[in-house]
Formats: structure tokens, C-alpha cells, sequence
DNA sequence: TAGATTGTTAATCGATTAACAATC
DNA sequence: TAGATTGTTAATCGATTAACAATC
């Protein structure tokens, strides 16, 4: 219903080409660290490991961003990414539950880098309150009120067992937080409205197994 | 063109019903140690954060092992699902990369539960040999080759640094892995037959972020 | 038998792919 | 102009959903 001025993005981005965007953004990243200006859809989608029909038409839905003939401005091509997707800007963090994988996490410069500043290390456990991790120091996760509203914070991680994982999911709703990132075994309930993506290393693990137990009996046949 | 006994499974699962059987299997598992011992689709599904038109088509591709008018019994369906995916077996699985992230994996207890056994955590850096993790010692990378022969090793983790994933990737597929879950940033290469699914941590954040940019412009409309 | 619930059908929806006109 | 490559179209493919006949 509201107007859109030609410098706003095109509305309605399939989730699938969503999920994609990120894919991208990281091979133009290298492709601009090696040193190359202008690149194909053909060699762009070689580095992103998809054909390049997907590729095009994924960029397709961002705008018109090649030139016919030549290719595609690297630099140019990554910040238009990096500003659909939402990375130009910075993103606060907060991280519950700082077991093996909330180290991990704490540790991963993969965020840092991509525009995610871990703000707080939550834990309810207060053996772990005072550690420092990754140059952080774990707070009791009664400071999670206090710290969203402080930093502004909209993105939650939570790497907690499986049996808080709701509560903790819970008090981030009420204090404001749209949008977890969940590694608890689970299913979590959620209002309309907060965004969960859900990191399962079980489920993929077994994926791997039904196909691989399915080359095993072809090898039978 | 091999004919299928009655008791081998049907073929052709879809890729996205493959991806939530891990998925039901655990909501049965929740549902059995509750003491559950029969369930609707409904109450499945509701318990596996979909709908119960998206499961039971799924199940169909199983087999019936449902009764109209009653429901699925929890242990029965558990155990159907279980050997479909391939769980009921043993799988022997090789960590390599002994950084934050491999200390999560090896110490991850939902892999043993399921069926995975890690037989060995490898690291290329002579610092770690020795040390230590969740009962298992960290060996030389260069031990891959044997510890795959002597286990019949089928799946490998990559929880390397991005710049090494390739090579640990070709060296598993060299001596007979098929299957890897890859949690290192960039694109793996490998030869067909060879299965390998990659998490991706920031992926996930970007996405959540791509979302939460999208809430916040609604809000100022 | 009446009520409940599965398993399946058919319609819809969304994603992928190949092909090619547009155009640098 | 000739060659290269994008952006878009249209066809295909796969996944989801609602509805309901089958049947316990």
C-alpha cells in the first residue's frame, strides 16, 4: 500500500534467493580480496557453487546490478548485497548459555566481520559469571533485560540445553528481541512476528546417514 | 531395475521430507520418555513445529504405519523412522579440526545418542596431538587415512579454518568418505557420489538480519 | 454404528532451469 | 559491427496444503 521511491528495495525476495544473498556476499568478498574488479554470472556462480541461471535470477530480484556484455563491478555488486541483506549497518548480539558451543560462538569471527558485535555472554549458571570469553565477560542471564534495552539488541542466540531453551526464548520475546538464532534441540514457540532460525548438527548429521546408508545398499544390488 | 522385497524401503523420500524425519524421530523420542504410547498426526505434528497435512504425507512415503480412526503408535513409528534414516545402525564419524568448534562437536552428547560415534578427533597442528577431549586424544591429521581404514569411517566433519577445508576434503574423499558435514566458510568441491552439507553460522545471522532490517523499515511506514 | 483419524488425491504454490532477446 | 553476457520469460519440477474417501 505505501509507495516505494526507486532507492528502496524491491519488495517480496523468495526466501530461498534470501538464503542465497549470504553465499554470495562471501564469494564476491573474496573475489575483491584476490584482486578481481569485474566478474561473469558464470564465474560468480562457480564461486558461490550454484549454476548461473540461479545466480541471475537471484540478482534479478535486487535489481539490475551487471552490465550486459561485461559482467558484474565486484565492489559494487557486494555493497548492493551487503545493503539488501541488512550488513552495511551493525547488528548487537546476545549470546545465552555458554557452554562448549556458546564458545564457540563467542569465538566465531565470522560474525564480527559480517557486521555482528556480541554485546553480552549470558548464563544462568553462576560458576561461569566473571569468565572471560573472547574478551567478554559471562553476566547472569538476569541481565538480559537490562542489556537488550541498553544496547538496543534484536538478535538472539541461544546455545543453551535443550530444556531452557523456551524460557530463555520466552524472556527474550517479552524484553523486545525479534529475531533468535536457536542451536537447542526443539521445537520453539514463538509469537507471529519473531523470526527462528533453527541450527540442528544432529539433523544434519542424519541427512548424511539416510543417503549414505542408501549408497550402501546400491552397493548390494 | 532391482525389484524390492516388501520389506525394503520405498524409494524416492523427497529431499525435504528426508530433512524432517531427524525432526519427528526426535519429537517421538520427547514423546516416548513422556510416556506417550500412541499419538495423532496432530499432536505429532504440533510437537514437531509443523503441520499435520505436511506429516502424515511425509509418513507416506514410508509405508502405513498409522491406524485410521486411532493414530500412531509412538515406539512402532519411532523404530520405522529410526531405520529409514539409517540410525538404528552405528556410524563412525572422524572430527577434523580441534579449534572452539571441534571442542563442541567432540563434546557434543545428541551425536552419540543417535547413533554417531566419533573414533577419532585429528587436528594438523602438533600442539593439540595429545590433548585430551571428551575422553578421545586429539591425533596428527595424517592419521586419517588409517583410523578411516580400520573403522570403515563414512562421514567426516570439516571444522577447520575456511583455507584447509579443501585440502581435509580431499583427502576424506580420497580415502573413501562419502559423506561430509562441512561447518567451514566457502564452497567445497568434491566429486559426485560424495554427499556433503555445510552449516553456516553467519549465513543464519545474515538472515535473521535481512528480516529484522525488513521489520524495521515497516515500522517506519 | 458413530466418531475419529489416517493415507491419498488434486490443486496450489514456490523454486529451478533453459533459452534467448536485449544490449553493452 | 561482432562477440559476450545480462536480465527476463516460460516451462518444468518439487513442495505444500486442503479436502476427503477409506477404514479403524
Amino acid at each position: 500500500m505505501t509507495a516505494r521511491t526507486s532507492t528502496e528495495s524491491a519488495r517480496d525476495i523468495p526466501e530461498a534467493t534470501v538464503a542465497r544473498l549470504p553465499v554470495y556476499l562471501r564469494a564476491l568478498t573474496a573475489l575483491s580480496e584476490a584482486g578481481t574488479g569485474t566478474c561473469s554470472s558464470e564465474a560468480l556462480a562457480a564461486a558461490a557453487g550454484v549454476n548461473s541461471a540461479k545466480l541471475r535470477k537471484d540478482l534479478s530480484y535486487l535489481g539490475s546490478y551487471g552490465t550486459r556484455g561485461v559482467g558484474y563491478d565486484v565492489d559494487y555488486l557486494r555493497y548492493q548485497i551487503a545493503r539488501e541483506i541488512g550488513v552495511t549497518q551493525d547488528w548487537p548480539v546476545v549470546i545465552v548459555g555458554i557452554g562448549n558451543l556458546g564458545h564457540a560462538l563467542a569465538n566465531y569471527s565470522g560474525f564480527r566481520s559480517r557486521g555482528f558485535r556480541t554485546v553480552a555472554l549470558l548464563d544462568a549458571d553462576p560458576a561461569r559469571h566473571g569468565e572471560m570469553v573472547a574478551g567478554i565477560e559471562v553476566q547472569p542471564f538476569s541481565d538480559l533485560e537490562s542489556i537488550v534495552a541498553e544496547h538496543g539488541v534484536a538478535i538472539g542466540v541461544i546455545a543453551t540445553p535443550a530444556v531452557a531453551a523456551q524460557a530463555v526464548a520466552d524472556r527474550m520475546v517479552a524484553c523486545g528481541i525479534t529475531s533468535i538464532l536457536n542451536f537447542a534441540a526443539g521445537v520453539l514457540s514463538v509469537p507471529a512476528g519473531v523470526d527462528v532460525r533453527k541450527v540442528d548438527l544432529s539433523v544434519e548429521l542424519q541427512v548424511l546417514a539416510y543417503h549414505e546408508q542408501r549408497k550402501a545398499q546400491g552397493e548390494l544390488a
